[in-house]
DNA sequence: CAGTATCCATAGGGATACTG
DNA sequence: CAGTATCCCTATGGATACTG
């Protein structure tokens, strides 16, 4: 049998060997915070304090190191103005958006279907 | 402006205020073990010990832990045998794999980007 | 084979206070 | 406003040993 899926190789050598790039990327983009960073930035760039606000239950420590990891990744650009007071925006870059692109229908498929999966999920 | 989006109202409300069902789901299926698991059980079913080897670095704790919350949530399907020695089979449910049909393309992005994005990341 | 039970370490992450 | 710095706690998760 002949799969063409790029990830047809994962019985034979199993899910993302320990060791590889990809295990790093990959919970960075699936960590607590960063879905929601990365998602709320899908429609627009926003300023710190409003990040704080709309992703809702973040602490400063966990925005601040949720954002540099996603910037370091090259998945949001940071613009700091000079300004006084300070204002800083925050952005996905093309690479960015190439990933929300893949990551949004996975969170609209979650957010439609939540309600019954844990309804049901009280029941047993 | 409109936005027909189903995650459009995310600006206003929040991203999915701490509350709600889905930051539950949602952390399940991003939890660091669970999107492993169920990339894993996404090209056919599998038994415990072929889990544990599949998902590399896994313990066994963390194996159990997982399948029952996705067992759970019901994405996973546990089919035991009552043979001596025992067989348990895992699978995709219906609802897992409409759930891995959203993951998967993220998942073979994030494969084909991880080297780039890793090696930049040294650079800077 | 397919788990459970127990112990233990560490890092994830919250609260608070402080700064340019 | 946009962050650091610090303290501190608890949940995550690894290693090991045991069981039906």
């Amino acid at each position: 049998m002949v799969v063409s899926h790029p990830l047809a190789r994962l019985l034979t050598d199993g899910v993302l060997p320990a060791q590889c790039p990809s295990r790093a990327v990959l919970d960075h983009v699936t960590s607590k915070w960063g879905v929601l960073v990365l998602v709320a930035l899908s429609e627009g760039s926003l300023r710190w304090g409003e990040l704080r606000r709309v992703v809702d239950g973040i602490s400063e420590k966990m925005l601040a190191q949720t954002l540099r990891v996603l910037v370091a990744d090259g998945f949001v650009a940071r613009d700091a103005r000079p300004t006084i007071p300070p204002r800083v925006d925050y952005a996905l870059t093309e690479r960015g958006r190439e990933l929300t692109a893949r990551l949004l229908p996975l969170m609209d498929w979650i957010t439609a279907n939540a309600e019954a999966i844990v309804s049901e999920r009280a029941r047993s």
